[in-house]
DNA sequence: TATTTATGTGGACAGTGTCCACATGTGTGA
DNA sequence: TCACACATGTGGACACTGTCCACATAAATA
């Protein structure tokens, strides 16, 4: 399975790799670039022949993220043709899963550690791409009169926040399904996916009902 | 204004203090306890005094950082008796001022990195307040029929989702107010307060329909 | 005043990101 | 085919980090 050989061959796409599955299991703030280089069984200063810094090699893998997440809108456009509201609602679930099961991918994509403003290139991007997937879905809405007239880009960046803020706190692990009461209001966790989608659900229908065409 | 005395007398107050300034100024990532410990002027050992590692510490940022968004909202609501609208904009105005000017702090305080689910004591209690706080707002206007019925912790969090995830886009520099047309929708930065303000008014907008009473 | 307790100090250790000089393959032009 | 440039991987070094330890000092207590 292992080729011995001095040159391992596809050190890059390794890299981006195992360092998504160690960003996932070690989390955010214990990943380490030696490590990484290490699992893959390579020396520590290998990855600097393909990333200038470990930043880099995080934005790679970011970057990997916002294509994964184009992708998935896209063939959700083609799954749900005939219901945009669908379509929404599936991509936020998408989102969300992401944020459920890959908590720490989903931080370094949309925390602070990465802004792609900041970076040109690929990451940058790749994060328009995802947005415009998004953009595209509400256009779609209002092309069947399903949703509110006005600038899709408005329409979907505030689709965006409620599903960010949505996935982040489900990322984040502050948010609880079952909270009957104002007393017993409270950060918990979501202990399982059909509690989950059945939350998403019905918090999402409070913004659905804002953008519903009457 | 130093006092050269062996004891400190209010370390674990600059701790958080000084631990504040320092996590805004330098990011999340590069934060250290010796940096903290060496601007206050002290031995790199003495934090460990009042903490037990930099985890704590960093719980403790955060906890304060709930206190003070739970305050706001309390005083938001004696400052806006008459348009639990008004207090429910206002708070989310103010959590978005903080991820503008304060991104580290904020992505410290809803990211991944403290999980108030995890931690018993001073930080979840804080974090509890913070949500329920809000809560009331919306317990407010339902009280004054400008709120649609239903589980005002379900609203409640709906409400944080869409403030949160606006948040976390301005926070993150992932949101640019100005984007007419498909092509050009991007993410990028808020250059002003004022932007950001008519930004987030036509936004929550969205999200204000959707929980109005008609 | 004597002693316990709270608080601060310095040294040590393993682990990290990044720089450097060097080693080893791989491909290319003569 | 061969010499050589270039891409890629190696090991050593450095400053820095979080955390542990034994020790020092001040404050509180008896």
């Amino acid at each position: 399975m292992q080729q011995e050989s001095y040159h391992h061959g596809d050190l890059r796409n390794a890299l981006v790799c195992i360092g998504t599955e160690l960003l996932n299991s070690k989390g955010m703030s214990s990943i380490s670039l030696r490590e990484i280089a290490r699992t893959i069984g390579v020396g520590h200063n290998a990855p600097y022949r393909h990333f200038r810094n470990k930043q880099q090699l995080l934005e790679a893998i970011a970057e990997n993220g916002f294509r994964q997440l184009t992708a998935k809108n896209t063939r959700l456009e083609l799954e749900f043709a005939d219901s945009p509201e669908n379509q929404l609602f599936e991509s936020a679930m998408h989102v969300i899963t992401v944020a459920a099961h890959e908590p720490n991918l989903f931080e370094l994509m949309f925390g602070g550690q990465i802004k792609p403003a900041d970076c040109q290139g690929n990451l940058k991007q790749a994060a328009d791409e995802a947005i415009q997937s998004l953009v595209r879905i509400i256009q779609n809405g209002q092309k069947k009169q399903q949703f509110i007239v006005g600038d899709p880009v408005k329409l979907a960046l505030s689709a965006m926040s409620m599903i960010q803020g949505l996935a982040m706190m489900v990322a984040s692990g502050k948010l609880r399904p079952v909270s009957q009461s104002l007393e017993t209001a409270q950060m918990g966790w979501v202990e399982n996916p059909t509690m989950l989608r059945g939350m998403v659900l019905q918090l999402f229908d409070v913004f659905l009902a804002g953008i519903k065409q009457k």
